[in-house]
DNA sequence: ACTTAACCGAGACGGTACGTCGAGTCTTTCT
DNA sequence: AGAAAGACTCGACGTACCGTCTCGGTTAAGT
């Protein structure tokens, strides 16, 4: 009474194999980028069959996905008691990932990839989830110390602060200290950002 | 003082093509997305030969580029004059380009494959650039008007806005008037979004 | 004294798994057809692993001989005493196999998966050889008859029955009453075959 | 109102690549033979893509054929105006061609091949037609000449001489003066084919 | 009766080839 | 000269089988 094909029995996988497709994943999305690496790339580089990849993966993304989930190591996120130390880290981090690694450089495709895989959400999860727990519990520390709102939406808090550095990101925009001071303080002080001088930007 | 075969005389063009490839381009934008819009396709559905759209555009992030540009037609920005009201409005325009645009939905990718062509920046300001201008004009407005501060970072806060819309839609995440109200608030009342409940999400 | 993985202790063989095999040969033979017949398709049809058959078959085409040398029951043939009645029987028996059942569409193909294999050359024999030997004897009888010459040379006379039909066969001619004819006459009357009308035929 | 999708104009085809992939197919066919040619192999020993043999050819049974009947050279019927000697190279031709070149040998597999591609016998006719028709064209030469019946069936005539010759060489026979003797015996002087000695053989 | 070796099903594995699609370039033909 | 048409090389797609292999689970023989 099965539809789908979905991967076989875990047990029965090869580790070595396992292992090494992954490995050529992380490093090809590195060296390549997501859009110029391939299940061919990925098998050869691993010296694997592709149907190895097929038999394990559906696609690109969810190989990708999962590749990333076992291989990347968010930084831990530290409470220090301090909100404004603690934001300034939760942008810092943001700001480490979307921009300095091949993982966050990824995301805007690895998504619009995974936006008619309805089952990738929990792989998502799997992946971004432990990180954004972390993120989520040092808001709410602050909250429970009066720091913040009692009611604070830290997920919007989250998302107003990596949205904000992945818009930047992705148009090409500099990002620099200031972003993070600016966003700190806007968290932090509610200050609206200010500008050091009329720089005015288009787009 | 040439570059690398730019388009050739544009005064040369035939225009009945160049109105069918552009109609071709946001037709598939629309009906299969930017991933499963090919050149090929676009050449085919426009009558036209390959050649033809290789003559005028070196790749598909700048057709799509340039289809939009000539294209998509952004909402007019009107100065209420009333802060709370304009704000809102801009949240809202972000939140129908993003979600509910094929343009929108483009947009990361877009990015992607423009991200090492930096002759794009330009084609990109001509398509953003009018409704970008419209928008910093009500927040320079308000400022005028001591309703934000005088020196404030408008090209941020329109990042904020734009990036959190941005971030939710990429992850799949629901936005709703709720979000529109968050925003607005972060904005005008500088105040901290609030949670309705305590509903923490994870990623 | 040890040769490349001979199959090994056949006593131990499972009985139903070989005649699953076997059966399943002969079933894809006919239905598929030789080139269709995959060892992949045999082992599943036969509910069997792919080992099982590699572990007594070294090929296809080992496989499918000994399936249909254990299967296909040539028709017995009769000596009438009539030389006539008994020549034409052979022909009929030809065409029977050639074109009629599944195993004589094989035999080209058969054949040809066989030529690098020294082996099979006894599994042919094993096969066709008892209705060879049949037909062989009907000819000798006729030659102690003095029907035929007494140093007649059976194997070539079968030969030209055979391999007239096999050509024809293969070319997708039409194999019909008269071809019994003719090639009876030409055997039993020395009669050159006759055309019925000009009907000169390309290829 | 197409159906199909037949080869395209040939006149747009690039006759270096057609010249290169004959050669390669010809080239395989005679080094590794009808079932290692593959398509891929063609291609990439032709220094051609994959989909321009697709483009021209739907399969590699066709491609064979044409392959075969642009470059095999019969050799030419002469006709000496002896029916001895031209009925000896009539079989001479037939073994020249079944046992000496690659083309005879892929003959049973080719035909297998394109058993199912009705259109197959328009290309078999020409490859095959000029010589089947100079051989025709001897023996009715001979029935003019009164040297066989007026009404012999020369088609008949040559399939028993080409399938005697092909069964044999299918099975591995092996195929020597002696069988020129005797085929020639057979047609000419209607004498029944006699062994040198009792060596009944098996198969 | 108990070990032990072989067979067995199942199916993952590294490969090769399949036949298709699209990228980006080039040539031919028409206007 | 520009444009349509589309052939070209190339690379990747996702699938089918190849023949080998490892995994547990019988099954039968030999102690």
């Amino acid at each position: 009474m099965e539809v789908g094909r979905l991967p076989p029995d875990p047990l029965r996988r090869n580790p070595h194999s396992y292992a090494a497709i992954l490995d050529a994943t992380v490093d090809l999305l590195a060296n390549v980028g997501y859009n110029r690496l391939t299940i061919e790339r990925v098998a050869s580089q691993a010296g694997v069959g592709k149907a190895t990849v097929y038999r394990w993966w559906p696609s690109k993304a969810r190989l990708v996905l999962e590749a990333v989930a076992e291989r990347y190591e968010f930084e831990p996120m530290v409470q220090s008691g301090d909100l404004r130390t603690e934001v300034r880290e939760l942008v810092r981090h943001a700001i480490e990932f979307m921009v300095k690694t091949p993982f966050g450089h990824a995301l805007p495709q690895l998504a619009a990839d995974l936006a008619d895989d309805p089952d990738a959400r929990s792989l998502l999860i799997k992946w971004l989830g432990p990180s954004r727990a972390a993120h989520l519990a040092v808001l709410y520390g602050a909250a429970g110390r009066a720091d913040l709102p009692h009611d604070v939406d830290a997920d919007l808090v989250l998302d107003v602060i990596a949205g904000t550095v992945l818009y930047r990101n992705m148009l090409g925009h500099e990002i620099d200290e200031r972003l993070v001071d600016q966003l700190t303080s806007l968290i932090v002080d509610r200050d609206l950002p200010r500008s050091k001088a009329t720089d005015g930007r288009l787009v």
